[in-house]
DNA sequence: GTACTGTTTTGTGGTTTTGAAGAGG
DNA sequence: CCCTCTTCAAAACCACAAAACAGTA
């Protein structure tokens, strides 16, 4: 990860995923060979996009796993916040550990969600954030190699893609609400409180985006809605390009695809309808598709309304960062993944899991008022229309 | 360390404005 | 699908005393 990729006010201390440690830690945990991008909870595994695949497409109970991305910082836990000014996805224990230690910082995170049945290259592009770009990083030669695509200056080489469109996220305003939080709580605890997601924003990807759209690269190859030759696949110049599988509109592209009269086909994948966005109580969102702009709720709390899902009866919710039992494991149907032991990690989420719960019994919803000099000085002035009107002398 | 002074920032509430979402034609 | 209308929630606005902060003796 090059030094242009970190926010400018990061301190050496708070720089911490150690990205570039052993890169053994991120092996995947079914085929040991690639690096793990994504983590499937039901299988406490850390899985490349291609043995997630394999793994989950065998049955239809598979298949309703819930995989995330995989943090950044632990390589561990399933990824649940998105912070923009480390360009890093965390875990929610790290992302507390991190995003506590630094409260000078104010760092611009939003809430990740998890995803299950079998998405598409495209639709995973979406769900790592890729949405609005992500098309454009399969354009490829017919090396594959290089993202070398017929847009030329515009769009030359995957590099200078990565650096002028993925990784320009600059960071956003917080909520005052979330530093309010984390300075009143006594414990602190505010790995839950992030700032709404504004709309059409660019988001996730992480710190392995490079790897990420490498193995989606590779993933499309093999994808039957996606395979070159097929009538996805058009030849432009002695060039095979891809087109987008759900962009919709193919003047959104600046790629030219009416000026080459291609017209972008829309259609289904084979596995559409077993893929499923799950809101943030975990519980399946029923449309097959969702526009851009849902594709990640804000969990803000609601009194009553409880986080922990039981989806196919072994999940748990991603706001914990929960590691269950793993029925089908246990069953032994499925190919079963290697699983990686961690103990301590069990505890650390238990604590934060507590944590969330004490935070959540003293969290106030009324109003309220730090100085109530101020409170008795405001009913009583004069106002205009609502608003303080001047005084006269 | 304490006291004082000057400057900057914060917080307060009622009304209006703004924008999103849903209903209906 | 598009447009209009309605409803609702949240943000914005305002002035100024109080709080917070910085500097000096």
């Amino acid at each position: 990860m090059s030094d242009s990729l970190r926010h400018p006010n990061l301190s050496c201390k708070d720089e911490a995923p150690q990205l570039d440690k052993d890169q053994n830690s991120r092996l995947c945990d079914y085929c040991g060979d690639s690096t793990a991008l994504l983590y499937c909870r039901a299988d406490s595994a850390k899985l490349c996009f291609s043995c997630d695949r394999e793994v989950h497409s065998t049955n239809q109970l598979f298949s309703k796993h819930t995989r995330s991305q995989l943090c950044d910082a632990c390589d561990a836990s399933p990824a649940t916040i998105h912070c923009s000014t480390e360009n890093s996805v965390f875990c929610q224990n790290c992302d507390w550990e991190r995003h506590n230690l630094s409260l000078s910082e104010v760092h611009d995170r939003r809430p990740l969600e998890g995803f299950t049945g079998c998405p598409s290259v495209t639709e995973l592009l979406t769900i790592v954030g890729f949405d609005d770009v992500g098309n454009k990083a399969l354009f490829l030669t017919d090396s594959g190699d290089a993202a070398d695509g017929f847009l030329g200056s515009e769009f030359d080489g995957l590099s200078e893609f990565l650096g002028s469109e993925l990784v320009s996220d600059t960071p956003s305003i917080v909520s005052l609400d979330d530093l309010i939080v984390s300075t009143n709580s006594p414990h602190n605890y505010n790995a839950m409180e992030v700032p709404p997601m504004p709309k059409n924003r660019r988001a996730a990807g992480g710190r392995h985006k490079e790897e990420l759209l490498n193995q989606l690269r590779q993933f499309a190859k093999t994808e039957p809605n996606l395979n070159y030759g097929d009538n996805n696949t058009e030849r432009l110049n002695g060039r095979q390009y891809l087109v987008p599988e759900q962009c919709g509109e193919p003047g959104n592209f600046s790629t030219g695809f009416k000026e080459h009269g291609i017209e972008a086909e829309i259609f289904p994948s084979y596995e559409a309808g077993d893929f499923q966005w799950h809101n943030d109580s975990g519980e399946p969102v029923t449309h097959a598709f969702l526009p851009n702009t849902s594709l990640r709720s804000c969990p803000q709390e609601v009194p009553g309304k409880h986080s922990f899902s039981d989806v196919c009866g072994n999940h748990v919710n991603d706001q914990y960062g929960g590691q269950s039992q793993n029925l089908c494991n246990s069953e032994n149907l499925s190919p079963a993944p290697r699983v990686a032991p961690y103990e301590l990690t069990s505890q650390e989420r238990d604590s934060a899991i507590s944590r969330y719960k004490e935070k959540r019994k003293t969290r106030r919803y009324d109003k309220h008022v730090r100085y109530e000099t101020r409170k008795v000085r405001a009913e009583s002035r004069t106002r205009i229309k609502g608003r303080f009107a001047k005084m006269d002398r």
